[in-house]
RNA sequence: GGCCCCUUGGUGUAAUUGGUUAACACAUCGCCCUUUCAAGGCGAAGAGUACGGGUUCAACUCCCGUAGGGGUCACCA
């Protein structure tokens, strides 16, 4: 482990899903990595078995696997550090625990919830300002101790916070962060159970693992103090820290499920580019500094640093996602965006239809201009997979003349003439129809787009004409025609 | 409640380690264009930097206070 070689690591608890927050943090930390020549880590922190989640490591590698943070040690990537599972590593941390209690910087305590609860009730009605453990268990005596191991009493091991002088955080985000000792409580370290709490694992874990920067959320801000003591306490050196801000809900609390989706795997079934979702979460909380918004992730490996995160928390604004989403779309290239239309129609209901490429490559080219995902290639125009069932009302008020239907007679004639009309032919045909009735185009574009699609908005009318095909553009304006003037009676 | 963090338009970010008419983007609104539009172009409105005091020739940038918001106070992470 070469000391120039920063070594950072993702270690989420496998909860389910993958939080966006938890993304970020993951980014900024694989970012960081790439940046500085580093290694990015994954760590699973499965230490609470009572929150055990089936699947959930799957899940959660799955996930990272789809936004493409690559890791260069972790769950079916051995490094030397492993395992990667905290849930594996018990004995570990048992050690480390035993030199605690040795030391006399941990101590046994053989509470029992039941006085824990009792007592937090009795410092809240006293009013204390803080509730903490009262050391009870730091004076039992040896022989007491005995008595109560050799009995099998359960029992857990918790961090002996003593006097002294003020735990200073030097922080990368927010520079020096103060904490006095009497506000930091005996942390416990060790479970009943024999699993290490978070503050034991992380610690342990970190150091092992040669971590040089720890970057995660902010809400670990105030119980880095109990973390300092342990790096003391055993002799290690501390890593540098950098708290991140957290993601907010549009009222400004802390992101939650309740007001949308938190889950990477949300955005990802709906369409969303991982492109765009990267791009998106990377910008609460970091810039450039160049006012430039749109990154690819080579930009963002090429230009992050912890000196420009946020200190502030940023709230977590769809609308600027699906901007980004749209931009992402555009670059992407036709075959990929091809790719991405077929899966999308493979789970829609027009699965069983046999499309072939050449068709989806004109609706692409008709439609990635004006849509920000190509979910909307399918569910915003049907028209292009089935016939019109009903027609827009709105539309046929508006659009709907007296002399459409005349209009629309003549323009199919004109059609029926051409021989594998190209897209032009439409164009010129349709204009050839207008001037000799001496009116405007869109005299009949609208009635035409209406007719063939059964809506009044999509691509250029001739597009849409020329990719329906002159065959079937003909055939759904004689069935428009039989239709449409029925309801436009009715609705008049 | 204790401790800690934060505070630039509705939102996300900028603003050469004090000197700008406080910039950009999203969203909004208007106009233009293809007689569609969700795209594009142009433009408008929107903050005087939470508030109040200092320091300074000069403060969004430094200091103090106040307010508001948030985080955290588990045998959860």
């Amino acid at each position: 482990m070469n000391d120039k070689t920063p070594r950072v690591r993702f270690a989420p608890s496998p909860t389910g899903y993958l939080h966006v927050g938890g993304l970020r943090t993951a980014l900024y930390n694989y970012l960081f990595a790439k940046r500085n020549g580093g290694k990015f880590i994954l760590r699973i922190e499965d230490t609470d078995r009572n929150r055990f989640v089936e699947g959930a490591v799957e899940n959660l590698i799955d996930t990272i696997n789809w936004v493409g943070l690559d890791y260069d040690e972790g769950p079916n990537k051995d490094g030397e550090t492993g395992p990667y599972f905290q849930s594996e590593r018990l004995s570990i941390y048992k050690k480390y625990a035993d030199q605690l209690i040795e030391q006399g910087d941990a101590y046994r305590c053989f509470c029992t919830t039941e006085r824990l609860s009792a007592l937090r009730e009795e410092q809240q009605k006293a009013k204390l300002p803080q509730a903490k453990y009262d050391k009870h268990c730091l004076h039992l005596s040896k022989d007491e101790i005995e008595k109560n191991l050799s009995e099998g009493k359960p029992h857990i091991v918790r961090l002996n916070v003593k006097e002294g002088e003020n735990v200073l955080i030097r922080d990368i985000v927010r520079d020096e962060v103060e904490f006095t000792r009497e506000v930091i409580d005996d942390q416990v370290l060790i479970k009943t159970d024999g699993f290490p709490t978070y503050h034991m694992a992380n610690v342990v874990d970190d150091y092992l693992m040669g971590i040089t920067h720890v970057i995660r959320g902010e809400e670990w801000l105030s119980s880095t103090p109990k973390h300092i003591l342990l790096y003391n306490a055993l002799g290690w050196k501390l890593p540098q820290f950098a708290h991140l801000p957290l993601l907010l809900n549009a009222d400004r609390s802390k992101l939650s499920k309740r007001q949308g989706d938190v889950a990477v795997e949300d955005y990802k079934a709906k369409g969303y580019l991982k492109e765009a979702l990267l791009n998106f979460v990377a910008l609460l909380g970091w810039s450039a500094g160049d006012n430039e918004e749109f990154f690819t992730i080579d930009y963002m490996i090429e230009n992050f640093s912890l000196e420009r995160v946020h200190k502030a928390g940023a709230i977590f604004n769809i609308e600027k996602l699906d901007w980004l989403n749209a931009e992402h779309l555009r670059t992407k290239d036709k075959s990929l965006i091809l790719n991405m239309l077929k899966e999308e129609l493979k789970v829609s209901k027009y699965k069983d239809l046999q499309l072939n490429d050449d068709f989806l490559l004109l609706i692409i080219e008709a439609m990635i201009e004006r849509v920000s995902f190509v979910r909307e290639f399918v569910d915003n125009s049907p028209y292009f997979f089935e016939r019109p069932s009903t027609y827009d009302e709105s539309v046929i008020k508006k659009r709907w003349k007296d002399d459409s239907v005349e209009l629309l007679q003549k323009y199919v004639e004109k059609l029926s003439a051409l021989e594998n009309p190209i897209k032009e032919d439409y164009e010129t045909a349709l204009k050839q129809v207008a001037e000799e009735a001496e009116c405007g185009a869109g005299r009949l574009i609208h009635p035409a787009r209406l007719a063939t699609s059964g809506v009044g908005i999509g691509p250029g009318v001739y597009d849409l004409l020329y990719i329906l095909g002159k065959e079937e553009v003909i055939e759904r304006i004689i069935e428009a025609l039989k239709v449409i003037p029925e309801i436009k009676l009715k609705i008049s």
